[in-house]
DNA sequence: CTTGACTCCGTACTTAAGTACGGAAGTAAG
DNA sequence: CTTACTTCCGTACTTAAGTACGGAGTCAAG
């Protein structure tokens, strides 16, 4: 039993249950050129694969992260197959920033944990380290 | 010499310069309790120090990551010595929500490397593993 | 003691990212 | 073939997170 049978052949509904979005949405990120503009077989209504629900899945995961959807669209450019160097030097910025990102989660996590730890150990109050953990740049 | 001279005195056009944001901004943050109401010590102008700074860039630092004020208001409130076996609670989901982050993050760190590992071997196009690599949850 | 820069406060405007709406047209089941 | 559900499209509304504005008060230098 396959979990997602036509999965070729959504219609616009379909991809925005299955990506966990509003239909409005979809056709919002249409309008923005973060999803291409898919085929009409028969006449005028979309039809969308496993593709668009990659796309879809993807930008709602880098929002998440915290990516803009106007940085979410230059990583799929990338993705789009620009010319090399071009996608080489753009990936690199991007990489410096995520790494960045990366460190201020990873202060954050150790943060968190450590607060969780302590709590564990004494009762009563505590003063966490969280902000603390974001002064190191 | 010390780069931050009166840090315990600041107005609010000295506070937003030193966390480069607009002064708007604290004073909307102030509104929205993430900053607290300072001090009016020779009357009416409010002074802050090195605590609030600290608070704003975790604020900034906070909202990179793709928390929202509100998530943020709640990580602050941890901080805010809340009573011990509710701020673990808190902390635990909070560190649950982090670690996704950080998971998907490091995908895409992956990716972007590999992207331009691969860029550099390989002269042409190229189609990076990005999308697939927010796919796998 | 005035002048220029800054602060305070309330209110209004802006931008990003959706969401909702309403009417016309397509489509699938009975 | 009708009826109910979708889709399509343009336009308008909403929410979060600021930004800008204007008038009144404050403060430090000249």
């Amino acid at each position: 039993m396959n979990s997602t049978p036509e999965i070729e052949a959504m219609t616009i509904g379909a991809l925005a249950r299955a990506a966990g979005v509003n239909v409005e949405t979809i056709r919002f990120y249409q309008r923005k050129g973060l999803l291409p503009e898919p085929d009409r077989p028969q006449g005028t209504i979309r039809r969308y694969g496993a593709d668009e629900l990659g796309r879809v899945r993807f930008i709602k995961s880098a929002q998440r992260l915290g990516f803009s959807l106007d940085e979410v669209s230059e990583l799929l450019k990338l993705e789009d197959g620009s010319h090399c160097a071009e996608a080489r030097a753009q990936a690199q910025r991007k990489l410096v920033d995520v790494r960045e990102r990366l460190a201020d989660l990873q202060r954050i996590e150790a943060a968190l944990s450590e607060l969780v730890q302590r709590c564990n150990a004494i009762r009563g109050r505590v003063r966490c380290p969280l902000i603390a953990a974001l002064q190191a740049e």
